[in-house]
Formats: C-alpha cells, sequence, structure tokens
DNA sequence: CGGTGGACCTGCTGGC
DNA sequence: TGCCAGCAGGTCCACC
C-alpha cells in the first residue's frame, strides 16, 4: 500500500493527534505480524510522552521520552488510525494505544506483511531494516551521479532498481512506473542502458513527483488511509500506474500492462523508449 | 556475486 | 449465484 508520500501523509496526520500525549495502555490482539511483536518490549512504553513522529523511508518512528522509539512499517495493508476511546474493535485491529485524557490509536493491517518493532535513539542507527536504506528522495545527495554508480552496473530492469530501497529508500510500485513515465523510460529498459542524461533526469523528477503526490495526501485505492481515515487524491492523478486500457494523457495511445518480475508494470508504448 | 522467483497473508474482482 | 484463479501499494530469503 503505503510508499514515501502514504507514509509522510500518516506521519503529519498523526501528529496532531500525538505528540505531547502519554501512552497509557497498549493492547496486543494479533501479534504475528511479519515478525512477532515484542509485547514486552511494548510494555516499557506505557508511561512515555509522545515527543515526535517521522520516517525514515518507508519506516514510521515514533519518538517517546526517555530516548525510546516505536518503528512501524506498515507493510501492503497497514494502518495507523487515530480514534476516539472505546471505539469497537474492528478485524484486523492488532495493535490498540490508549492515551491519557482519552483517545487511542490503533494498528490495523489485514496482510498482516507489516512490522512493529521497538528500539532506542542510540541504537536506532544499527537496525539492519534502517541500515541498509539507501537515500531518502529529499536528501540532496540523490543526484544523477549517485544513481548513475548504480545504473551503469547493473543489468536489473530500471522499475526494479527504482524502488530497490538500498538504493533509493521510499519509491514503490506506484511511483517508480509514474517516474519512468515523466522520464519518457519504459519500465523494462536495462538500467545499464540508459544514458547519464536520461538517469539525471530521474532523479530530479523523483522528489518532485513525490512532492506533487504529498500535495494530495498520497494514492488510495483500496486500503490505504491517513491517520484520520482519509483517502489521499492522487489516484486521480496519476499517468500510467493502473490506466491499463486508457488513453495516455500525453499523445493518442494506449497505456499498457506488463508483467515484469511478478509485478505489474504500466507504460505509454510511444513517450516512452 | 547479481539477479530472479517465491513465500509471507487476507480480501477483492472478474471470468466461467 | 457461487467458486476459483489471479492479483494487490512490500520485504526477505533461497537458489541459480
Amino acid at each position: 500500500m503505503p510508499e514515501l508520500p502514504e507514509v509522510e501523509t500518516v506521519c503529519r496526520s498523526l501528529r496532531p493527534h500525538l505528540v505531547g500525549r502519554k501512552i497509557s495502555h497498549i493492547e496486543v490482539i494479533e501479534a504475528r505480524l511479519r515478525a512477532p511483536i515484542d509485547e514486552g518490549a511494548l510494555a516499557q512504553l506505557v508511561g512515555r510522552k509522545i515527543v515526535a513522529i517521522g520516517r525514515k523511508g518507508k519506516y514510521i518512528l515514533i519518538r517517546l521520552d526517555g530516548g525510546k522509539v516505536w518503528v512501524f512499517h506498515l507493510g501492503m495493508s497497514g494502518k495507523l488510525v487515530c480514534l476516539a476511546s472505546k471505539t469497537a474493535l474492528r478485524k484486523h485491529d492488532h495493535i490498540v494505544v490508549q492515551l491519557n485524557r482519552g483517545g487511542e490509536f490503533r494498528y490495523h493491517d489485514p496482510r498482516r506483511f507489516g512490522i512493529s518493532l521497538v528500539t532506542t535513539t542510540d541504537a536506532l542507527g544499527e537496525l539492519a531494516q534502517l541500515r541498509r536504506l539507501g537515500v531518502d528522495p529529499f536528501d540532496p545527495e540523490l543526484t544523477g551521479a549517485y544513481l548513475f554508480h548504480f545504473t551503469r552496473s547493473s543489468h536489473r530492469r530500471i522499475r526494479d532498481l527504482l524502488f530497490d530501497q538500498q538504493i533509493i529508500a521510499g519509491l514503490g510500485n506506484i511511483y517508480a512506473n509514474e517516474v519512468l513515465f515523466l522520464t519518457g523510460v519504459k519500465p523494462a529498459a536495462r538500467a545499464y542502458r540508459l544514458t547519464r542524461k536520461q538517469v539525471q533526469r530521474i532523479a530530479e523528477t523523483i522528489p518532485e513527483l513525490l512532492r506533487q503526490a504529498i500535495r494530495w495526501c498520497g494514492t488510495s485505492f483500496s486500503d490505504y488511509r491517513d491517520a484520520d481515515d482519509k483517502r489521499g487524491a492522487f489516484q486521480n492523478h496519476l499517468r500510467v500506474y493502473d490506466r491499463d486500457g486508457e488513453a495516455c494523457r500525453v499523445c493518442p495511445s494506449i497505456i499498457k500492462r506488463i508483467s515484469l518480475g511478478n509485478r505489474s508494470a504500466f507504460y505509454c508504448p510511444s513517450c516512452q523508449k
């Protein structure tokens, strides 16, 4: 579900509800996520105040006083939603967190591909999951030269390389396909065949596209929602993703869908070479 | 080593 | 209407 714009939107919508609030109770209903939830570690968060919420790549970092950090990854179908206390439990609500002075938030995830783990500010840098992440798309380190270093020596398809989190942390299948449309490159192109100039354009376009998607609060097909359970609107602005059979927004061609690896790729056969 | 394909899990859609 | 195959925004690991 969630790529960087959706994760960023979730962080922004969580902040007004959570920052400055104290956790008064945590209940785990289903511990079997991608890795089992460590309930002992969660118990140590009770009584602490949430001081900041941020993200690294697609990971959400909830920082608490005393140096604790609660890390979430939403997987494909995870949601963090804020609710009034005593709202009836729904199917797939796996963690329920009560706040002092009322209110709560929940981790909800039908497919259970998500992650919840607890660490400390000091140990954050050693977390394997975070350590292997590449540059953030908004980091000035994401330059044409940085990306070309990877593309020039790789025989992978460019679409696959763009959503490799070890290279750029934040793109998934939607935005990788969209960037390639905006830069006129076919998703199946082998990375090493791209010119320096094409790669430069891709590197420049990535933050522009993501900024635009964040402005629309992300892309909602079926399950993605922010912390207020609101949908994003960027699905109305997608150029190729999920638009196979429809007209290209730029030329008269019809958008095609192909299977690359185990994921669909979408492109315009005349705008993309 | 780099690259690919499958596994993990539930729910929805479309074809028959 | 019902059933079943195929597919979904992500990540990781075994295998060639």
